[in-house]
DNA sequence: CTAGGGTTAG
């Protein structure tokens, strides 16, 4: 070797030194050790480099900053398929499917046509997350390029179509009958659309049609009896199954929790032979939703003393229906396990405290966990607004709102209803008229059904009957049931017995076979004094049927929930709560409360 | 492809 080696050139030796920052990257997820290399590749004029620019977009991608991944991408003059490629997927992986999707689409304006990884990237990640009219059009693309592909591109069509609603249903059925080839993955699909639909009937069919069936097969046809409640079938068809694993066992559970059967559910629970964290969060949440705090902190200690520690979905879950039952207690604790653990800056999780702590009426703590947050999404703002708007604190609900705006945080449908509700509560009727109708225009949010309701609500509320029917009478889509129910309810608040009768009459229309309806309607025409109508209302009722669950309240005290409904005397210390009870509608009436008229 | 999962008026 002679002494005085070749010395490679500098500029070699520096990319070769980034490639190898480069791919190192995923290890350390540090911004600003990123930030660091970004600056040399742009010092080195590396940044259009086809290999560095897409190793760049995917780490800041996994360090969740989309826009600095997006601003790797913009510098690139001409960008390539791997790059539209890698930048789908990095929309993907942070649950952006809109972006993707019209990644997707800017990538064909710009002459670059999709590959053999394009596609899997886009249905397979955003399995779901696309609306039926998404689906059709890269459909569409497909079958315009006549890609010849092996299977995985219809299955994941199939997949993608079967996610949304009937009218996907139909076309994964189109699809699937005019493939020549299919796997079992293509019958899987189809079956678990079918199931998704409600038509078990049909799933079933195509079950038994199939060549083979592997556990997926039965499981999918399992959680379709689970589904439509049917235990017993399911029950069959578990001990059936050739083979089960922690997934059939699981929809076991599930099955019985959701059944309001927990003896059941624990039955299962304690028999499986394997069991990971879904089927804990499973019995756990069940627990938690019939309000058994004390089963559910238990079973929580105990995954935990087991050394499983909970993912983002167990944390979700629990405090999700913590917050329906209102347990704060389970959700504190579950709080304290969040602040143990590596996912208490993640947005999702922090969403569900703020939810949870203000549903369980803790505004100060859902506060706390609001202004404490990294990163606010706009759900982080909407269950804060929410939260606040909910328990009459209508001032700071608007103030919220006004402070997402200065932040530039984009309001979206679901923002509105929380401004709404909380001018409701307020009663600022002009302030809600004005954000209804400078939502369109200044905000690009065309109103929906819901919003209508939100201001049908507030306008009725105050009293303003006929504004309120005139903005039913304008409605784009046809009223719906809780349209009518609304207006009902306002004019009940104001003895408005005509326009009571019009709403009365459109929900009987809308829902017959619901005999409360008549009894509304039969007393409205009682309370006049219309004894021809009442009777001929009580005869109509005759024919219906299904008598409606009483509507409960329910407050937690140590660990217990105790649940009331109207007139309710099961509880044992129940004369000691009329007492209060009436005490308190004494004290009421002393400071000019009218208890509201009922029909 | 199958089991748990964040905000939504009355």
């Amino acid at each position: 070797m002679h002494h005085t080696a070749i010395r490679t050139p500098t500029w070699v030796s520096r990319r070769r030194l980034l490639e190898q920052k480069i791919s190192d990257l995923h290890k350390y997820s540090n911004l600003n050790h990123l930030k660091q290399i970004q600056a040399q590749i742009l010092k080195s004029n590396l940044h259009e480099d086809p290999y560095i620019a897409p190793k760049l977009i995917s780490a800041y991608s996994l360090c969740h900053q989309m826009s600095l991944a997006v601003n790797v991408f913009n510098l690139v003059l001409y960008p390539n398929v791997l790059l539209y490629n890698t930048l789908i997927r990095a929309y993907t992986q942070n649950s952006l499917y809109t972006q993707a999707f019209s990644t997707f689409f800017q990538m064909q304006r710009n002459c670059v046509f999709p590959d053999n990884f394009t596609y899997p990237f886009l249905l397979k990640a955003c399995s779901g997350q696309f609306a039926f009219k998404q689906v059709q059009m890269i459909h569409t693309h497909i079958e315009k390029f006549g890609f010849s592909m092996d299977i995985f591109v219809p299955n994941a069509l199939i997949d993608n179509y079967s996610k949304c609603g009937k009218l996907g249903v139909d076309a994964a059925k189109k699809l699937f009958d005019v493939m020549t080839e299919r796997d079992v993955v293509s019958w899987n699909s189809m079956i678990s659309g079918l199931v998704k639909a409600g038509e078990l009937n049909e799933a079933r069919r195509l079950f038994d049609e199939m060549p083979q069936r592997d556990t997926v097969s039965w499981n999918t046809v399992l959680d379709g009896y689970v589904k439509a409640g049917e235990m017993n079938a399911a029950f069959e068809l578990f001990e059936k199954m050739p083979e089960r694993n922690v997934v059939s066992w699981s929809t076991m559970v599930s099955g019985y929790s959701k059944a309001g059967d927990m003896e059941m559910a624990r039955f299962f629970f304690d028999k499986m032979p394997f069991k990971n964290l879904v089927p804990w969060t499973i019995m756990i949440s069940g627990y938690a939703e019939k309000g058994l705090a004390n089963e559910a902190l238990s079973l929580f200690d105990q995954m935990e003393k087991i050394g499983l520690k909970p993912d983002n979905g167990t944390f979700i879950s629990i405090l999700s229906a913590s917050a329906e039952a209102g347990l704060l207690g389970l959700g504190k604790r579950v709080h304290l396990s969040i602040q143990k653990s590596r996912l208490r800056h993640s947005t999702q999780v922090c969403n569900s405290l703020v939810d949870m702590y203000a549903k369980c009426g803790s505004l100060d703590k859902a506060m706390g966990v609001f202004d404490g947050m990294v990163e606010r999404d706009v759900v982080s703002w909407n269950s804060m607004l929410h939260g606040l708007a909910m328990h009459g604190h209508g001032e700071q609900a608007l103030g919220l709102f006004s402070r997402m705006r200065r932040e530039g945080v984009r309001p979206d449908g679901v923002t509105f209803i929380g401004v709404f509700c909380a001018c409701t509560h307020v009663g600022l009727v002009n302030d809600g008229r004005n954000y209804f109708s400078t939502m369109e225009k200044d905000y690009g949010i065309v109103p929906q059904v819901e919003h209508y309701g939100c201001m049908i609500d507030l306008l009725g509320r105050v009293g303003y009957l006929k504004e309120a029917f005139e903005l039913v009478k304008s409605m784009p889509m046809e009223p719906n049931a809780i349209i009518w129910g609304t207006l009902l309810g306002a004019c009940r608040m104001h003895n408005d017995v005509e326009l009571a009768e019009v709403a009365i009459n459109q929900l009987i229309q809308l829902n017959p076979s619901d005999a409360n309806n008549y009894t509304v309607l039969s007393n409205i025409y009682a309370s006049i004094g219309q004894w021809d109508n009442f009777a001929k209302v009580r005869l109509q009722m005759k024919g219906t049927s299904t008598p409606k669950k009483a509507g409960a309240s329910s407050i937690e005290v140590d660990n217990e929930v105790h649940e009331f409904t109207v007139a309710d005397r099961t509880h044992p210390h129940s004369s000691r709560i009329y007492k209060m009870i009436d005490r308190l509608g004494y004290h009421l009436k002393q400071v000019g409360y009218v208890p509201r008229a009922c029909y």
